[in-house]
This record gives structure tokens, sequence and C-alpha cells, in this order.
DNA sequence: ATGGGTGCAAATAATTTGCATACAA
DNA sequence: TTGTATGCAAATTATTTGCACCCAT
């Protein structure tokens, strides 16, 4: 965790960005946020430590870091988008009913590649897998009955 | 083509809903776009045949037939959301260059199911996989090159 | 005939931008 | 010091909603 804080930092100074005080706030909030947070809620968070942080400064942040490949926005469902800052190849599981968010690390679909049809279509420079469902919280705890 | 008019409209019916002329013709542009178009793509379609069809009839047309289940809103890049009339299982290349959006069809993907781990997390309901990338339109033809 | 659906306009949500000032390098 | 980043406010983009009238059933 305070090893992402020095890579998204190290990331920023690389692209000779200045590291200000508000953005190593939203760092440390992303770096320490693994619900992939949306702009609204890094803002929240961020405004604890620096009250006088603007909305905008937290949108203008989250878009230079995801221009730089330092974090990742996401949209899986209507609504804000998100960030991730997981950076190493992983997949989805979403939640339809609450928006829960949670990375599923599995070698078996990081080896998908696209077949010749797929390669037809164009480059491909990513591939991720999505589980749509119901969380276990939405449930009720319920793991087996309906 | 014909067959997903039919669908469609027998959808909204089974439901309760109206067969108005506004939805039937909505529902015939769906069925006639494979680009998965945006909400604005369908407006200016569908105002080639009633020209004063207006926009939130078109939003609440996408949101009813997304709601029964007959269509699924998609939001793979930033911007507007896309709507995708393939009910069948597929997964998606998407451009990240250009936004085009085309259908895979691959029983391989379709056979992934979510291991343990997955199945702690929620019950899954669907699974799909994206490949993102750069299609050969945006690379300029070439197949080979960088 | 009658209740759901439409069109209009206004409201809301999410995000972006222009500009003067402030501060990191 | 010097220009990049910030904060404020206003603008834009995407979408939703209230309400009176209309039309599919």
């Amino acid at each position: 965790m305070e090893r992402r804080v020095e890579q998204l930092s190290l990331g920023l100074r690389r692209s000779g960005l200045r590291l200000t005080h508000q953005r190593l706030e939203i760092v440390r909030v992303l770096a320490a946020d693994e619900t992939h947070p949306d702009a609204e809620t890094v803002y929240e968070a961020v405004r604890m430590r620096v009250p006088t942080i603007s909305m905008d400064t937290v949108y203008r942040t989250l878009a230079t870091l995801s221009d730089r490949g330092l974090i990742t926005r996401v949209q899986f469902l209507p609504g804000p988008a998100r960030y991730d800052v997981n950076q190493t190849t992983h997949h989805h599981f979403v939640c339809t009913c609450c928006g829960l968010v949670r990375d599923i690390d599995d070698p078996a679909l990081d080896a998908i590649r696209p077949t010749a049809d797929v390669r037809r279509m164009g480059r491909t420079d990513a591939v991720s897998v999505q589980f749509r469902g119901v969380c276990t919280a939405c449930r009720g705890g319920k793991t087996r009955r309906t």
C-alpha cells in the first residue's frame, strides 16, 4: 500500500508532473482504497486531510493518473465512473445490486488469448473478464438458498 | 433481423406494455443496427421515420427495453451509454481509438465458469470477456506492422 | 374510455473548462 | 522565477423527471 503511493508518485514525477500536496493526498487515498472508488468518494476522503481541495482537482488528477496508465477508469454500472489502482492483470466480480466491485486473480483467465477471429478485428491490448451477479451481502448471507 | 423486431415487440407486449408507433420504430432501428448505438444515434435514425419523436422518448424506451432484459445497456468507454440488441451469450472487442464495438461468438469463452473464489463473492448471473485494443481500421489496415 | 405513453421543458448528475492566483521545481 | 496546478464558477454532456395532452388497447 505504501509501495503504491510511491509507484503513483514516481509515475507522476517521471511524466514531468508536479507532486503537489493535493495530488499526494489523492494518491494516498487511492492507494488505501480497494473498493474502486468514484471521484466523489475520493473527494470526500481527501477533504478530511485537505479541506480546501476542490472537486475538479480530484477529477483532473484522476484523469492525469489514468492518462498516464497509473490507474484505470472503469464503468461497470450506470452512474459515476470508478477508478482501479490495481495495475496487475486481473478480473472483476460486479454486484448489480449494490455496485460492489471485487478483484479476481486467476491465472486461467489471464491466459485467455484472442482467437484468429478476434485478431482479425484488430490488435488486442488487454483482456478482462467480468462476472456480474449479486454479492453475498446483498443475498443476505444466504449462500445456498434463493 | 425481422425476427428481432418481432422478439422485441413481443417482449414489450408480454410485459403488458403498449406497442406505440414510436416504440416500434425504435425497435426497428435497434434490430437493424449491429454497431451498439448510443441514444443519440438511435434518435437520429428514428427521426427519419418519426420526425416528431423526442429524445426523452428514446431514452425512456431504451430504459424500458433494458429493464425488461430485451436489450443490454453497455458502457465500455467514457461518453454516452450504448445498447446491445444481441441477447445470446457473447463477448466484445472494443476499439479504444474509435469506439468500435464488435460481438465475439466463442464457445470456449462461453464455457468460463466462476471458480470457488468467485462463488464466495456472490452468485454469478453472467460472464463476459472484453478484448480492448485498436481495430484494423484505426491501424490503417496494417495487420503486421506497428 | 382510460390509463399508459409522449413531447416539451426544466431539472439533475457527472464531468469539463476558462481564468486569475498560488506554489513546486 | 516560472510555468504548471489549483480553486472558483460557469459551461457541457448525458440522462431523468413533472406535467398536460394523446392514443393504443
